[in-house]
DNA sequence: CCTGTGTATAATGTAAAATTATCAAAAATG
DNA sequence: CATTTTTGATAATTTTACATTATACACAGG
C-alpha cells in the first residue's frame, strides 16, 4: 500500500512546485521531499515529473497520481475527527416493528428522508420477537413493540396506545359468539396475541384462537382485511393496521363493551449510546404516533 | 494521519469479525492487530470495539470509521495501477485554435463529449501565437494553428487546408483595389496575417494592411462580419469563419483569381507522450477538418 | 567563470512497528 | 463441572523504515 505521507508531500510540490518550499511546509527537510517523490516514482514505475533544471513540470501519471492521491488526503487528513462527528439528520437508521405500527410509521419516516435525504431509513416490519433479538444483536437501531421485552440489552418505554377492534364483514353489526364460531378467524402473525387481549375479556367463552376454525391468514398488513371485506371471516387488529387497509367500507370495526388497547414501546439497546441520528427517527416516531392516540381517544 | 495500515488491520478486523483470522488473512501476528486497534483507538480518543469476551461488536464511531477507512482503503490499495491507466474516453482535454477552427470544431467535440459524458472538453480561442505558447508550457493538450510552430517543444503535423475568402458587403461584385479602400478593413486577432496571404498575390499594390483605413476590430469569431454586412468594410477570413456568422445573405465571399489556402496544422507538445484521450479528440478533429476540406474543394 | 541556489544521493541515527514470548480469560470438550 | 484449547492482550525485544545530516552535483545569474 502507498505510504500516504509520500503522497502528501507529492501533493505538496505539485502544488507548490518547489522542493525546498515543499519541505518547510511540510516542516521536514529537503532530502525528504526529494526521497518520498523517487519511492513514489519507483514504486508507480513511471516518471511522475519532467524535471527541466530546476523547474519541473508533471507527467501524465504525475497529473493522474496528484488528482487521485489529494482526494484521498484530504479524506484522510481529518478522519479522526469526522468519526466523532454524530449528525442528527444524516445516516442509516435501521428501524423494525410489527407492521399495524410500521404501516403507520413508514410513511411518515419516508417524508423525514425526503427531508433531510441523507437520514436513510430502513425499515422492516416483524413479529415482536424479531424486532426485540434484532435490537439485542444490534441489527436494529430502534424499533417498536406492543410487549415490552424481557431482555436485559433492551430497553423499552411505553410511548403510546393501539386501540384494538373486532373486525368483521360490513353486514354484521353486534357479533354474537356464535357468529363469530361461524365466521371463523382471519390470522396474521399477531393473530393470538390480539384476539386473546381482546376477545378474553369481551367473550366469556373465549379460551384460545383455536377455538374458531382457521379461515385464513396473511402476513401482509395492507391484505389481512381482504378475506373479511369478503366475508370470509374475523379478525382482531390494531388500529393502525386497520386504517391500512385500502376499502375500509367493506368491513365493520368493533370496539366491544370492554375496550381494550395494547400498548406501544420504543425499544433500544442499552449497552450502546443512541446515535443523534437514531434519537431524530425516535422523536419523530413518537410525534405521530402520539398525535395518534390523541385523535383516537377523543372520537 | 492516521496510519493506513491501522485502517485496513481494523476493515478487516470489522469483516473477519476475529483477530487470529484477521492476522492470517493480512500476514501478520494477532499481536499486530491488537496493537493497531488500540493505536487506533487511541487516536480516536473513544473505543472502536465493544469486546464482549472473545465477541465484539462495532461501536458507533466504529462503524463510522469502518464506513470511512473502507473506502479510504479501497481508493489505496490499486493506486498505483490506476495512476498508469490512459483511459482513452476518460478525462480532461485541453484543446485550443483559432476561432475560424474553433467555430467548426468546438460543436463537433461537444458531440463528442455528449457521447462520452467522462471525456471533459476544455476549448480555448486563441490567437496562433497563444496556442504555440499554451502548448509548450503544457497548458493545453493540442491545439490548432494555421503557421507551423518554431519552437522545438511543440511538434505540428498538417492536417487540412482553409481557403482564404475575402469579405465584403453584398453589394460588391469584384471588388477592386479602390474600393477596397474605401470601405477600410475591418480587423481581427489574425486580421493582418490573413490579408497578407490572400491579398498580396491578388492585388499588386498591397503591402500591408495598415494601406487600409481601420473600419473595425472583433475578436468574437461570430461578430466579425456583423460591421462588413452592415457595409461598413471588408475583412479577409478562412472558411471556416465564414460559416460561423448568421446571416450569411448579407455578405458576399470572394475566392479571387488567385485562390489562396491556409494549412492548418495540429500541434502538439513533444516533450510528452500522447494521452489516449487526446488522441481521441485528435482523431475525431481530424475527421471534421478533412471532411471540411474535401467538401470545400469539390465545390 | 565563479558563486549562490536548488536538487539528488550517501551515510547515519532514531523512532516506530513487527515479532516473540507470555499471561489471562473465555470457549470448547468430554 | 473440570480440563484443555483457543483466543486476545501485553511486555520485551528485534527489525525495519524513515528522517536527518552531510555532501555532491547541476543549473542560472552576475
Amino acid at each position: 500500500m502507498i505510504n500516504p505521507v509520500w503522497l502528501r508531500s507529492f501533493c505538496t510540490l505539485a502544488e507548490v512546485g518547489h522542493f525546498t518550499r515543499t519541505a518547510q511546509r511540510l516542516h521536514m527537510t529537503q532530502s525528504g521531499v526529494s526521497q518520498h517523490v523517487r519511492k513514489l516514482e519507483e514504486l508507480v514505475g513511471k516518471a511522475l515529473l519532467v524535471r527541466q533544471g530546476k523547474q519541473f513540470t508533471l507527467t501524465e501519471a504525475g497529473e493522474r497520481l496528484y488528482v487521485e492521491a489529494r482526494e484521498i488526503i484530504n479524506s484522510l487528513s481529518n478522519l479522526e475527527q469526522r468519526v466523532l462527528e454524530d449528525p442528527p439528520y444524516e445516516g442509516i437508521v435501521r428501524v423494525m416493528s410489527p407492521g399495524s405500527i410500521g404501516s403507520r410509521l413508514y410513511p411518515r419516516l419516508l417524508d423525514l428522508q425526503q427531508q433531510h435525504p441523507k437520514l436513510i431509513i430502513d425499515y422492516r416490519f416483524a413479529p415482536n420477537a424479531d424486532v426485540e433479538k434484532s435490537i439485542a444483536e444490534h441489527r436494529a437501531d430502534t424499533g417498536f413493540m406492543t410487549i415490552p421485552s424481557t431482555l436485559d440489552d433492551v430497553s423499552c418505554k411505553p410511548v403510546a396506545e393501539e386501540p384494538l377492534f373486532l373486525l368483521t364483514p360490513v353486514d354484521v353489526e353486534d357479533p354474537s359468539w356464535e357468529q363469530l364460531q361461524q365466521l371463523g378467524f382471519i390470522d396474521h402473525p399477531d393473530g393470538a396475541h390480539h384476539a386473546g387481549l381482546l376477545l378474553r375479556p369481551n367473550y366469556p367463552e373465549f379460551q384460545h384462537k383455536r377455538q374458531f376454525k382457521q379461515a385464513g391468514f396473511s402476513n401482509q398488513i395492507g391484505l389481512i382485511l381482504e378475506p373479511v371485506s369478503r366475508g370470509l371471516g374475523f379478525t382482531v387488529l390494531p388500529a393502525f393496521a386497520v386504517e391500512a387497509f385500502q376499502r375500509p367500507h367493506l368491513i365493520r370495526a368493533h370496539r366491544l363493551s370492554k375496550p381494550i388497547s395494547e400498548i406501544l414501546y420504543v425499544c433500544t439497546n442499552s449497552t450502546r449510546a443512541i446515535a443523534n441520528r437514531v434519537n431524530t427517527v425516535i422523536a419523530e416516531a413518537k410525534r405521530w404516533l402520539k398525535t395518534e392516540a390523541r385523535s383516537k381517544g377523543s372520537e
